[in-house]
DNA sequence: CAAGCCATTGAACCAAAGTACAGTCTCGCG
DNA sequence: CGCGAGACTGTACTTTGGTTCAATGGCTTG
C-alpha cells in the first residue's frame, strides 16, 4: 500500500514521513502524476487554513484502487462535508501523530470512514439535531477565534501531544517563543495549562 | 474487546455467532446491562424493518469504550443518519455475511466509521478491501487492562486534566503516591507524560 | 512460608512547563 | 508618522512533573 501526500509546497510534516517511511510527498502540481500504475495506495491531500477543498481538488479524478484523505489545517463541519462529497475515505489533522495517521490509513484501507472523534461530534451536529433534545445543543467551541495564527497552530500541536521542544523544532522558532505563544494561549482561553488546552481543543470536555 | 448483539427477540441470527464466536446476543430489555464492566466492546443493535432507530434505542448512555452499530434489516440513508446522530460508529445490513462484520468490527474498532456498501459507493465510489490481509488483528485499545486499579484511578483523573496535587487531595493519598502510580501508569503503556494518557484515555490518539 | 503484586511514602534529583519582565522587529492603520 | 498588534527572543525565576534511589505493610497464591 503506497502513500502519497500532497502538499501546497512539496515539504510536508515530519510526522508523515515518521508515520510512512516510505511515502512520497508531492506538491499539487504533481497531483495528476499521482495512481497512474496498478499498485493500491493512500493519497493524503493537506488544506491549509481558510482553503476551500473543491477549489483546489477540482477535476482530479482518481481511480477506484486509490483512497484519499484529507489532512485539514483547521478542521471544519463544511470541509469534512466537502471531503465525503469529493470522495475523500476521511478527513484528519494536519498535525496528528504518527500513530493516528496510521491508525486512519488501517481504518481507510478496510473500507471505513474516518473523520476523528472529535469532528464526529461537530458532523452529527450539522447532519442532524436529534441530539437537543434535553435542551443541550451540540455549540461549537470556537477556540481559535480568539487566538492569533501563530498561536492557533501552536495549540494544535500541543493538543496533540507535543512538548515544547518538539514544536519549537517543528516551526523553527526557540522554545521560548513556543513558551510565550502558549501563556498567550492559556490567558486568552482562561486555562491553566496545556493538558486543558488539549481537551477544550479536542472537544473531550467543552 | 467483547461483542453483545441485541435484537428484539433474544434469538439472533447464525452469522453473528459464526462471525464472534464468544459474542452475546440478547433481548433488547437487557440493554441497560451491557457496559457495566471496564471491559470494552461493541454493542451491535438491530433495527428491524419499518421501525425508527429513537423510538426503541432512546435514552440509552453508553460508556465511551462501548462502541455502537446499528444493524438494519431495512437500511435507508434516514436510518444511516439517525444512527450516526444517536452515537452509532456504524451501520450495516443484518444479513451481512460474517466476513462483512468482522471487517465492520475493524474498522469501528479502531475509531472509523461504516456506513455500509451502498451509501458508500455513493460517497466514495469505492470497492471494499481486503479483510486481515496481513493476518493483524487490529484491537481497540483497552489501556486500563493492564493497570491495577488504583493506577486506572488516578490514570482517568490525569485524563480528565487533574494535577497531581488534585488527585492527592481526592484520593487521600500524597502528591508522591500520585506520582509513583502515574510512573507505573506510562512504562505499562510506553508512554512518556500525562498529555499522551489523556490523548490515550480519550481515545483521541491511540 | 516464600514470592510476588499492590499501595503507600520519603528524600533527592533532573527536566519540563510556565511566569515575570524585559526587548527588537515588522506591518498595517488612522 | 506614531501607535498597536503580533512574532520573536533573552534572562531569570517558580512551579510542576517525572525519575531514581530506596523502604514498609497488606494481600494473595503456589
Amino acid at each position: 500500500m503506497r502513500h502519497w501526500f500532497i502538499d501546497k509546497e512539496p515539504n510536508g510534516m515530519a510526522s508523515w514521513q515518521e508515520a510512512f517511511p516510505d511515502s512520497l510527498v508531492f506538491g499539487r502540481d504533481h497531483l495528476s502524476r499521482i495512481g497512474t500504475g496498478d499498485e493500491p495506495g493512500v493519497l493524503w491531500f493537506r488544506i491549509r487554513a481558510g482553503e476551500v477543498l473543491t477549489a483546489v481538488f477540482h477535476g482530479v479524478a482518481l481511480p477506484p484502487r486509490i483512497l484519499f484523505v484529507v489532512l485539514a489545517d483547521e478542521p471544519s463541519d463544511s470541509l469534512i462535508e466537502e471531503a465525503l462529497a469529493s470522495g475523500a475515505s476521511g478527513c484528519c489533522n494536519t498535525y496528528a501523530a504518527p500513530d493516528v495517521l496510521r491508525q486512519v490509513a488501517l481504518v481507510v484501507e478496510n473500507g471505513g470512514l474516518w473523520i476523528g472523534r472529535s469532528l464526529l461530534s461537530s458532523l452529527v451536529g450539522s447532519t442532524s439535531r436529534l441530539l437537543a433534545k434535553n435542551g443541550e445543543k451540540a455549540r461549537v467551541d470556537n477556540w481559535c477565534e480568539r487566538l492569533s495564527e501563530r498561536e492557533t497552530q501552536v495549540a494544535r500541536l500541543v493538543a496533540n501531544g507535543a512538548s515544547n521542544r518538539e514544536i519549537a523544532e517543528q516551526l523553527f522558532i526557540t522554545e521560548r517563543t513556543v513558551k510565550a505563544h502558549l501563556s498567550a494561549v492559556f490567558e486568552k482561553l482562561a486555562i491553566r495549562d496545556r493538558l486543558q488546552l488539549s481537551l477544550r481543543i479536542n472537544g473531550v470536555s467543552i
